[in-house]
RNA sequence: CGCGGAGUGGAGCAGUCUGGUAGCUCGUCGGGCUCAUAACCCGAAGGUCGAUGGUUCAAAUCCGUCCUCCGCAA
């Protein structure tokens, strides 16, 4: 069970150890977009190309508690799926239900915890494979996997390692459980904490903060919802960026002609990949050949 | 019928209001300077101005239709 690109590694892996997939539950279809077109999700298309059955229940009822304690089911794996299971759901299958979750539980539970670390300016996040609980990411961890985040990494890329390194480890996981072997930790409740999702209010850029901070949200918030300011009073927004030692300067103000550097509260941050309201995402390069950036500019 | 922006050499843009020789920054190629360079200097190539119909002596520019891309909203 899973919804987003986060979740289609965890399925190819699971297909290439070869697993029987039964079943592969996701989110129903959304209309996206300006035209509004029906979008599959990613965890869809990829189920479609293995030709695995597909479930979208919008509600977990009757109907498919039953077809699920009906399929018989060994284990269920949920990535990302983003509804709320129900607990005859989970216990209906023989080895219990297992979820990927992208941060070192129990810190960091709930719905954007990749972005949460990041913007925390974390060093190191990690990915958790643990039984599901009725409470939401509270159940007993089986195996934690740690990695480094880098002082420039995006949310996007960040989601993508860690996919991989969840998708991994929940296949040894499955493995263990198969042989027995697995360990059962219960996790802390007095070290939990719990991250929101992520939007769009949040994405509001405020100079007046260590750039460090500021850099960290660029990176946490991309490529979605994308932190953003206002440039002449178009938007912009901002995928990618440096934290600058060399730099300080006024708050918000450009402090470079041919870089476009802006202050911060202490020191720098330099804009490296942008998009202008109503024009393309462009690498920061090709943004200053077209736009005479002015030393003194000031940000909103 | 949700609101708005944009399509111009390889990239990013100006020029459109006020029709009249295709422009800027960068890249590419050639040459020069230099111990050397992402620096600097000289030169060159490269564009049916998104498509189509119309107005006009003349359309990137004005009018009609269509296509594509993007921001907001959902």
């Amino acid at each position: 069970m899973g919804t987003p690109n986060f979740a289609v590694q965890t399925l190819e892996e699971l297909v290439n150890e070869n697993y029987n997939i039964v079943g592969v539950f996701t989110k129903p279809d959304k209309p996206v977009g300006r035209k509004k077109i029906l979008k599959f999700s990613p965890v869809k298309q990829k189920a479609l190309e293995y030709g695995i059955d597909i479930y979208q229940p919008a509600k977990f009822d009757e109907e498919y508690v039953n077809l699920i304690k009906n399929l018989n089911l060994d284990a269920c794996v949920v990535a990302a799926y983003g509804v709320i299971l129900p607990s005859s759901v989970l216990n209906a299958p023989k080895y219990g239900s297992f979820n990927v979750h992208a941060s070192l539980l129990p810190k960091y539970r709930g719905a954007a915890p990749i972005q949460a670390s990041i913007m925390n300016c974390d060093s190191v996040t990690g990915v958790t494979i643990m039984y599901m609980a009725e409470k939401l990411d509270s159940g007993d961890i089986l195996k934690k996997v740690q990695t480094k985040i880098g002082l420039n990494e995006t949310a996007d890329e960040l989601s993508q390692r860690l996919s991989k390194i969840g998708a991994k480890a929940m296949c040894e996981v499955l493995k263990d459980v198969e042989l027995g072997v697995a360990e059962r930790i219960p996790q802390n409740e007095q070290d939990a904490s719990y991250v929101f999702k992520i939007t769009k209010d949040m994405a509001r850029l405020n100079f007046n903060r260590p750039a460090m901070e500021v850099h960290k949200l660029i990176c946490g918030l991309s490529s979605w919802p994308c932190a953003y300011c206002y440039l002449n009073g178009k938007m912009l927004k901002i995928y990618k960026s440096a934290f600058m030692r060399e730099f300080s300067g006024n708050v918000g103000e450009v402090l470079c002609s041919n870089r476009f550097v802006v202050g911060c509260k202490d020191f720098a941050v330099e804009f490296l990949d942008v998009q202008l309201e109503g024009r393309k995402r462009m690498i920061v390069k090709d943004f200053l050949n077209g736009f005479k950036l002015e030393k003194g500019i000031c940000l909103q």
